[in-house]
DNA sequence: CATAAGAAACATGCTTGACTGTTTGCAAAA
DNA sequence: TTTTGCAAACAGTCAAGCATGTTTCTTATG
């Protein structure tokens, strides 16, 4: 990328060669499954020789987690951009749905369901990834936490609907594998769902600001 | 089973045979997941020859098929079951969703999650597994068709509230890979759940007759 | 009813192929 | 020239499918 010269430092070499081993992964993950996704594989993907995959990744279990992290953490970088940008704009929460469903969809649950039931055998991978994945979680909080914040909404109930939110759109993606296109479901159901999440977060309309009703109880 | 002496007939032997190689199938696709569900292990884990399980199943690929296919059929003779024990009885749709959650948290959706990726890549696989879920979600219906007519909700309605139930659920169970030991997290978000439901299924009183509001307005 | 022929169920061993982890060789950068 | 990044060859393991034996049941026939 930097520098189109051919001459370029050790530390370049590396790193271009990791990010592609990394991104060859995923791709791998996402496009023919985690049983698939075999270490000449990832290296033909790459464009490298296995040679150097295993130059830069000791085990396959390494390189999948550790790919699988950056992906994550990648993630949980535009989750804290998106944050901000709403708490900016003020955001409604029908654009979290959306937004929540366009990342889940594109790709990241899908390559969380690849790797989810090897995580649920393997206690070192597992292990590996639950830090990750508490990252990305307080990413989605941020958001949730300013739509609380400006509704008067009692976190505790944020959370609620948050990861009902999170766990009805994984429920979602899953199902999209054995009942494929039919886009009108999906939306169907999303549009049920942004309509008992406005319910949980009354607008606050730019005059009144009376119209806080008894969200959140119990 | 029947008839502890020696001699069964050739269907006795053949069935049983069959059956304990697809138990073996799916307790390996639960406890170790569709990785490590090898021919050689399914057959230990029966207790009979690889032979037998080459004998009865042509393909590794055949007998995860059949096994799955099987599991699905007897869980949709449960809610069928189910469904007309709840007809007879009247139930509350707290009933429902806390049949759905054992359900699919009893081992159903943890094996789903190893065979779903599966099914991603590969059509053939996918193609036999389609007309057995389609008859699981009919054994849905069944139960949530009877408390539509009870309460009076449009169909439609209640077919968006059931998918969104079942999605839910999916994605909770998806969550408990990565966020276990957690009970109360996930009967909190089921509480929540139960009163959403319930207020798109106003309760059917005893006596008044007039307390169907108007669910299933857009 | 006894029994032998045949069919079905099951067992064992072999072959092939592929993947993982490792080691050795080499060229470019420091 | 010493280290680092990479390439290629190698060795060990294991599962899948197949092919060939062996046992258990069924049935037709005398």
């Amino acid at each position: 990328m930097s520098g189109t010269g051919k001459r370029r430092s050790q530390k370049e070499r590396s790193a271009e060669t990791s990010t592609r081993l990394m991104n060859a992964t995923i791709d791998l993950l996402h496009d023919r499954g985690l049983a698939r996704t075999t270490t000449p594989e990832i290296a033909r993907q790459a464009g490298v020789s296995r040679g150097a995959l295993t130059h830069h990744f000791t085990t396959r279990e390494a390189i999948i987690s550790v790919s699988v992290a950056d992906m994550l953490s990648k993630t949980t970088r535009d989750l804290h951009r998106f944050a901000e940008d709403f708490i900016a704009r003020g955001g409604s929460s029908d654009e979290i749905v959306d937004y929540i469903w366009q990342m889940m969809e594109d790709r990241l649950f899908y390559v969380t369901m690849e790797y989810l039931p090897e995580a649920r055998h393997n206690p070192d991978f597992r292990a590996e990834l639950i830090p990750t994945v508490r990252d990305f979680h307080a990413g989605l909080d941020a958001i949730w936490t300013a739509l609380a914040a400006r509704t008067g909404v009692a976190p505790d109930h944020t959370r609620i609907v948050m990861n009902a939110t999170m766990c009805l759109v994984r429920g979602m993606i899953s199902q999209t594998v054995l009942r494929p296109n039919d886009p009108a479901y999906y939306q169907g159901m999303l549009t049920f769902w942004k309509q008992q999440v406005r319910q949980q977060f009354p607008i606050q309309a730019a005059s009144s600001q009376d119209s806080r009703r008894k969200a959140g109880a119990r």
